[in-house]
DNA sequence: AATGAATGTGGTAGCGCTACCATCGCGGTG
DNA sequence: CACCGCGATGGTAGCGCTACCACATTCATT
């Protein structure tokens, strides 16, 4: 009675109250054939032990699966992911089911340790944003037919369900508003072209360009700022070019950022577009575009595709992967009245 | 062989190496006595079929705990939130351990429902950010002696381990800053009493200024905003007294960002203090001190703690509750020197 | 009164794994 | 040549739980 080293199990609460094992496993299952007067003698010796189910050896015991949803994200400190994680949680949690994190910080090593053990510990999905280009460790059939979801960026040589951000279609009419705007000469601060999303932002700038019969010049096009600090730098080095660009576009946040920095202490005035909307953005004091999304919706998405994969009969046939695209809407802050808006 | 529907068992292992289950249970844990042949026939078996050990019934087997490490947060989409776990599941992995999230959107009921979910999953030990001030359904006994530590918000009627954010020190420090720099008459925005940063902040807030021999203007104290909107309202509503002040204390960054948007509206330039650090807090092109600290640091201190729980023998004596303080640091961008700084 | 069905309860087995002990074969010792 | 010791392997049991079947009641039906 002292010292209570283990939890009790339901063997002693069958005990306490004088039943079977059996006949509390019926009523913490809330099996119909338990009368009344068991059911409140187990329950009050359920109470007085402070017994709880271990749902370790029920799942066991039961379907094998853990009730566990494994979320390997590249960097939690970012609030995109931290977002994402909420909404993956928020749909999981609907089906009683828990999210497990993994952060892999970039790192590729990092991110195959963690499939791994998430797949020893049979979570019933992965929901992965992949750090590299090689996805060969993601195969379902590989994992042992574990659903396998990819977000933000999609599968390389996998079959795989994923779900994206329409980059394209953001950085193009971000891009198409510096324009009409009056942006002609537009620069771009970006991302490597190896990164998915740093190839289609940059595609779809280009490609705004294209359309409104401008061209590019690649002097303007600067692409491997990871902080803002650098992209501060880049900025100001293409300003300091003797035909510096009218406007920027830039790729992400931290490129934003650094270029906002850069147009601050220059006495030129670019006009600023930028992917990934942030909180201080109407408060910046200098006109600015962004592309805005729902990194929360992106996980609701993934979690809906993955407990769509879940729920299908293990012997079913695989059906086709699927992508869902997560649409953009470009904001501005602060801008001046335009001749004219598209989208 | 066609459709191999459930992951191979450790038994399926043993049959293709043609040796006992026992033999390549023993490979798998690399136990010494296995010969140089056995082990390679049971690894070529292992490949060959896919297989991976089951985690949970290994656990069930050995322990009777999960490997998991509760982690319960009130809003991860906060940054703050996000950089907690990260640093929780740094200092967690390293053990081998891995987090399970949950979010309870400040919803006392979500947060209790979420503990025992967590205590019938075995989890090793949770961390909690606690949504209301009623923490008796954190109690370790009642839990089953599974290790709780508390973070940001110390336990209030139970014994716990905590990990907390010097709010005292920092809001007193930044205060002193704000006088030093000439402010006589501070203003207030902040948070409700009854939330513990709320009233840690207003006294560090009143310590400061009673330091200083300066006396509060009740007037100038706004307690209710939970919205960048509803602070900068409060801002603006406190500019627009007859005597208004000539600086804020804003006890987080909704209000600081709130009180920032009604300084630049308004035409009056009152010195800015906040609570929490933000990436941008240097190109608000306003001076600002802000009251920083790392919240990732936060969640590996909480980590450590509950680790040392953990590991502490079962039978011993529960040690006194803990209770670690993590620093602050006062940031000043963009003020004027100033004629004497503390600290 | 005998039959069958419906009902509450208990016993047994086993999910996948490993601790423990038993067994077997080997070489070395007296 | 029995004997011991040791290193490699296998058998058994059981972690906590529940599916399945067996059984003992009870009650409606013929």
């Amino acid at each position: 009675m002292s010292a209570e080293q283990s939890p009790p199990t339901l063997r002693d609460v069958a005990a306490r109250a004088g039943v079977s094992p059996m006949t509390v496993s019926r009523v913490l299952r809330d099996h119909p054939r338990v009368t009344e007067r068991t059911r409140e003698r187990v329950l009050a010796a359920v109470d007085a032990l402070g017994y709880r189910r271990n749902e370790l050896a029920r799942n066991l015991r039961l379907g094998r699966t853990s009730g566990l949803v494994g979320l390997v994200v590249t960097n939690l400190a970012n609030p995109f992911y931290s977002q994402l994680a909420l909404g993956v949680e928020a749909i999981a949690g609907e089906r009683g089911l828990k999210v497990v994190l993994g952060n892999t910080a970039e790192d590729v090593q990092r991110e195959r340790r963690l499939v791994e053990e998430f797949a020893a510990r049979r979570v019933d999905g992965l929901i992965v944003v992949p750090a590299g280009a090689d996805h060969s460790h993601l195969t379902s059939s590989r994992l042992g037919r574990l659903p396998v979801v990819l977000v933000a960026r999609p599968p390389s040589n996998i079959a795989a369900d994923c779900v994206l951000v329409d980059d394209f279609g953001g950085a193009r009419e971000a891009t198409a508003r510096l324009i009409a705007h009056g942006a002609i000469r537009p620069g771009f601060l970006g991302l490597p072209l190896s990164a998915w999303t740093g190839s289609e932002r940059f595609r779809g700038f280009c490609v705004a360009l294209d359309e409104a019969g401008l061209t590019l010049d690649e002097r303007y096009v600067r692409r491997n700022q990871r902080t803002i600090a650098t992209a501060e730098a880049a900025a100001l080095q293409v300003l300091s070019l003797p035909d510096p660009p009218d406007a920027f576009f830039c790729a992400n946040s931290r490129n934003t950022l650094g270029a906002f920095r850069a147009i601050s202490a220059s006495g030129s005035r670019p006009a600023l577009a930028g992917f990934d909307d942030f909180e201080m953005a109407d408060v910046l004091g200098l006109p600015l575009i962004v592309v805005a999304y729902d990194p929360e919706e992106l996980g609701r998405q993934a979690a809906r595709l993955l407990l769509d994969r879940i729920d299908r009969e293990p012997g079913a046939a695989d059906s086709p992967p699927r992508r869902i695209v997560i649409p953009t809407t470009v904001v501005e802050y602060g801008m001046a009245e335009q001749p004219a808006v598209r989208g």
